[in-house]
DNA sequence: CTTGACCTTCCAGTCGCAGGAGGCTTTATA
DNA sequence: TATAAAGCCTCCTGCGACTGGAAGGTCAAG
């Protein structure tokens, strides 16, 4: 199957499709023609990687997530540990952003936001309240 | 005052002070031999610069924050919307991260972990549990 | 035989810097 | 005074994960 055909049944631009292969990550037999020709495994393939990369692994934890999914000797702790890292990361993302929601929402609840310029958001940015707050 | 003491100053990196100076953020004086000097609005500048990227605002934010910091006829309205859409964005974004969490988390938690290859986690990515979960 | 869809490769751009090469100027020390 | 070290300069490359586009080959239909 062409890399349309492909990208038509896992869901992932022929452009990605296409840089997968450049980094390795999936690499397609060829046609004659030189055109790349998508088996029902790299079809498979490909739809596991826009669901790892859809929960926000890395191309490097797809790979190794390709690798442990190939392995039928792999142990499922491997895997976890890997998710779980990864997990951890998005935990740590999420703190990170809320903390800079609640700084934002408590500017944006000051400032009263009319035609006058005084604003306490910039008054933030300048430092100006650095011994309140 | 030279760029390694606004560095000190400032909080932030050369590196980046001469990157906000190419892309036109704030550009300083030379001196006759060539290198940059800092006065204290520029460092204040800076300061006022590292604020607003630590609290995520993107560059072109920035750009903006600075305009409207220097522009006396101001209105705090338009510092408010800029902060306003700044603080739905980062919403958003930890809006879609807590979806990831949930399935992360969902998904760590059903493996067990050990020596063997069955994972449920693996299953996810490779879509055998499209009719479930 | 030509049109148009599809395929190929390669290059540039995204964002916000960081790292490093190669070369000046200034400052400190022997 | 010589030299070494620190600090400054510019320019180029690379990061992650693509995306867009140019220039050109291939294939099926009308």
């Amino acid at each position: 199957m062409h890399i349309g055909a492909a990208e038509q049944a896992s869901g992932l631009p022929a452009k990605t499709i296409r840089y997968y292969e450049d980094i390795g990550l999936l690499i397609p037999a060829r046609q004659q023609n030189g055109y790349r020709d998508y088996g029902r495994t790299d079809v498979h393939k490909l739809a596991f990687l826009k669901r790892a990369r859809g929960l926000g692994f890395s191309i490097e934890d797809c790979r190794a997530l390709m690798s442990l999914y190939g392995d039928r000797n792999r142990a499922s702790a491997d895997v976890k540990a890997l998710a779980h890292t990864h997990l951890h990361r998005i935990e740590a993302k999420i703190a990170e952003l809320e903390g800079l929601r609640g700084v934002l929402a408590h500017l944006v609840d000051a400032c009263h936001g009319d035609a006058r310029p005084d604003c306490p958001i910039l008054d933030d940015l300048a430092g100006l309240l650095e011994g309140q707050a």
